[in-house]
DNA sequence: CGAATATTTGATAGCGTTCAAGGTACGTGG
DNA sequence: CCACGTACCTTGAACGCTATCAAATATTCG
C-alpha cells in the first residue's frame, strides 16, 4: 500500500501531502517484533502500509487487554504528534511482516502545527477511538462476555473483513487469545463461546481465524444495535 | 468561577481569550436536570463555570457506566467543536445547580478552526481522556471490584478534593450507585467494600459522601501504582 | 414529621475464571 | 516429504467473586 492511499493521507490537500511524504521514513518489522512497549517515551507517528499492528495493555498480573488492531493506511501513535504527552499507553507488536511510514516526534510536532488540516485529521481519529474505547468501557462494565465477543466479532468484521466461502472472514489473524484481550475475558471462555456458535451455524472457526456465516444472527447474541443510542 | 480562571481558557492568549469570551454565553440547569442526552445531535462546546456534572452512558438494560465526572474549569463535549461527529457519545447530567459556558456547534467549530492554539488545547485534553480510558478498561476487563474501586477513589481524590479532618474529602456528591457506574461494579458490592474499608479505619464514608484517611492503605488495595507502566 | 432518597446487610445463585489434561494444526529442518 | 517441536485449541471439573433479590434501616429535605 502506498502512503497516499492512506485515509488520512487521501484526505489531505497536495500541498500537505508532498511534506508529509518528504519527511517520512521508511520502517520494517518482522511478525512478534515489538515496534514500542508500554511506557517508553514517545518516538513519533506512524501510518502502517503493510501488514497488521496490535496495539495493547498488559497489567502487572500479565492480562493483555488489546486496546486497537491497525490495518493498513491507519495512523496510530497520533498522540506523539500532540504535545505534552509522556509516553506510550500502549504497546505495539507487530503481528506479521509490517512496513510503516514513521515520523520522529519532533518532525511530526512541527507537521501538526503547520498543517492545521493534519492536525484536524488526527484529532478527528482521536476523537472517534475515544468514543469506542466509551462504548467498550461500557460493554465490559455492564454486559456480559457473549454479548461482548459477539459485538467484537461483528466490529472486527466491519473494520477488516474479505468474503470467504458463505460467509466473511476476518481478516486479522487472531488467536483465542486475542479475541479474550479484546472481549475482556479469557481464552478458554472464547474458546467455549467459539465452538458452539460454530455448532449452531453462525460461525466457521478454524487456527487464528473466525469466518462469520450469519451476522444477523451474532447481532442477535450481542443484543442488537451497536450504536449506543440511535 | 469566571471563565479565564479555566485551565484550557488560562492558556490561551489573550486575543484567543477574548474572542472566546466574546462569543461565550451563559447557561444554567438546576440539580438533576439533563444538559443533553446520548445520541442527541451535537448541540455544542461547554465550560464549566460552577458545580458539577456527570458524563455518562446507559445501555439498554439500565445499567450507566460513568465516562467522567466535571470539575468548574473543565471542557466538555470537545467532540462538537471537531467537525464530522454526528450525536453525543453520552448524556450530561447536572449534579448540582451549575452554571456554563456554551458555544454553540458553528461558533466552536469556527473558533476551533481559526484559533489553532485552540484546538491543540482540546485536542490534548481529549487525548488525555482517550488514555484514562483505555486504562480503565484494561482495569475493568482484568482487575477485581476492588481494585477498581480503590483506584477510582484514588483517581477522585486527585481530581477533585479537599482536606478534612483527618482525611481528604472527596468534592462530588456520590451516591454509592455513582461509584458503582465508575468503577463497573453494582451499588451493593460498593456498599461491602465501603464497610469493610471504613471499618479498617482507611475510609470515613456518609451518605453521598467519601473521605480517604489513608491514602497509602487505599493504594495497597488498588494494587499498586496508578500508571500502567513507569 | 413525612416522603423520598440513599444505604446496609443477608441469603442465594450463577457466570466465568482457574487449573488440568489432552488434542490438533502448523512450519521448519532433516 | 516426513518427523518433530511449538504454538494453538478444546473440554472437563470445581471454585469463588460478584450480581441479584429482598427487606430493613438511615439520612436528608421540604
Amino acid at each position: 500500500m502506498n502512503l497516499n492511499d492512506s485515509a488520512i493521507v487521501g484526505q489531505l490537500g497536495a500541498e500537505a501531502r508532498r511534506r508529509l511524504s518528504a519527511a517520512a521514513e521508511e520502517r520494517n518489522f518482522r511478525r512478534g517484533e515489538a515496534l514500542f512497549h508500554q511506557g517508553e517515551p514517545l518516538k513519533g507517528l506512524f501510518i502502517l502500509l503493510a501488514g497488521r499492528v496490535k496495539l495493547s495493555q498488559v497489567g502487572p498480573d500479565g492480562h493483555e487487554t488489546i486496546m486497537r488492531l491497525v490495518a493498513p493506511g491507519d495512523a496510530f501513535a497520533a498522540v506523539a504528534a500532540f504535545s505534552h504527552a509522556r509516553s506510550y499507553p500502549v504497546s505495539a507488536l507487530a503481528m506479521t511482516d509490517v512496513t510503516l511510514a514513521f515520523w520522529p516526534r519532533r518532525t511530526a510536532q512541527r507537521l501538526v502545527s503547520e498543517l492545521p488540516e493534519l492536525a484536524g485529521l488526527l484529532t478527528e481519529e482521536i476523537s472517534r477511538h475515544a468514543q469506542v474505547f466509551q462504548q467498550r468501557l461500557r460493554e465490559v462494565s455492564t454486559e456480559r462476555v457473549s454479548q461482548r465477543l459477539a459485538r467484537t466479532l461483528l466490529r472486527l468484521a466491519g473494520q477488516a473483513s474479505r468474503p470467504h466461502d458463505a460467509g466473511t472472514l476476518i481478516d486479522f489473524p487472531l488467536t483465542r487469545q486475542d479475541l479474550a484481550g479484546l472481549a475482556g475475558t479469557t481464552l478458554f471462555t472464547v474458546s467455549r463461546l467459539l465452538s458452539a456458535w460454530s455448532d449452531r451455524g453462525i460461525l466457521q472457526v478454524g487456527r487464528a481465524r473466525v469466518i462469520i456465516r450469519s451476522a444477523p444472527d451474532l447481532l442477535m447474541e450481542a443484543g442488537g444495535d451497536d450504536s449506543p443510542a440511535s
